[in-house]
DNA sequence: ATTATATTTAACCAAATGGTTGACAATTAA
DNA sequence: TTAATTGTCAACCATTTGGTTAAATATAAT
């Protein structure tokens, strides 16, 4: 599991950062359900979708709970909190310092260079 | 540069699973500024740093202004939108289908089990 | 012209990632 | 008990990642 503040962002934005993680996700949004279900629409073997949930799991993405030899997969979404708020802190950014800052640089970038 | 959605996607997520471009994001969200300066923070060479600044680049988040032999950095917020976007899908998750859905399978993985 | 500054590139390295196969473990069904 | 089902684990492989050092490039200063 994750410790620290910065670990636990590093863990969440990398667990996805992944299409199939993203997709596994977006399909346990709608209900929990077990490994074989989750693996369903992926082309790769149990093993490499065994491997992508311990990674939502480590992330704390996903809480699995067995019982018998079935695993059914939950999704827990309060660690995106983290990464949400880390992304909201700039949303208000590129309404205010971006446009005053930068747009001159980018803008510098595409234009012709002056002083050639 | 990054194709589709889903790959932009995957490059701004991985973009921002590393805590020193986090950092390095944080500090151009002040003001750009040039290499250097940017990697002044960081216990790492510059050739470090430069690779992770093409990484920034490379996720759209970063934009480059080559003056001479000095390199200005300037954020650019806006392939975030994506991100947040997408996270934010889930923000209204966990008010509702978790706690209605997942909520006695937290628990039940929590609680002691009854038939053992 | 020479030297100093700013930055990238190339070559290398160890560790992590994302996948495979094959064997194993645990549970359920015949 | 034997066989099928569900899923993990270990070993392996190619590629990517995050770092290094050393050399190269480009510009600016002397």
């Amino acid at each position: 599991m994750v410790n620290n503040q910065s670990e636990q962002l590093d863990a969440v934005f990398h667990a996805l950062a992944d299409p199939t993680r993203r997709a596994m996700v977006a399909r346990l949004a709608q209900a929990p359900c077990g490994i074989s279900e989750l693996a369903a629409p992926f082309a790769m073997t149990l093993a490499a979708v065994s491997k992508h949930i311990k990674v939502l799991e480590g992330a704390g993405l996903v809480i699995r709970n067995v019982q018998g030899r079935n695993h059914t997969c939950a999704l827990d979404t309060q660690p995106m909190l983290g990464g949400i708020e880390w992304l909201r802190h700039y949303e208000q950014f590129w309404n205010q310092r971006l446009d005053a800052l930068t747009a001159a640089l980018i803008a510098d970038d595409a234009a012709p260079t002056t002083t050639e």
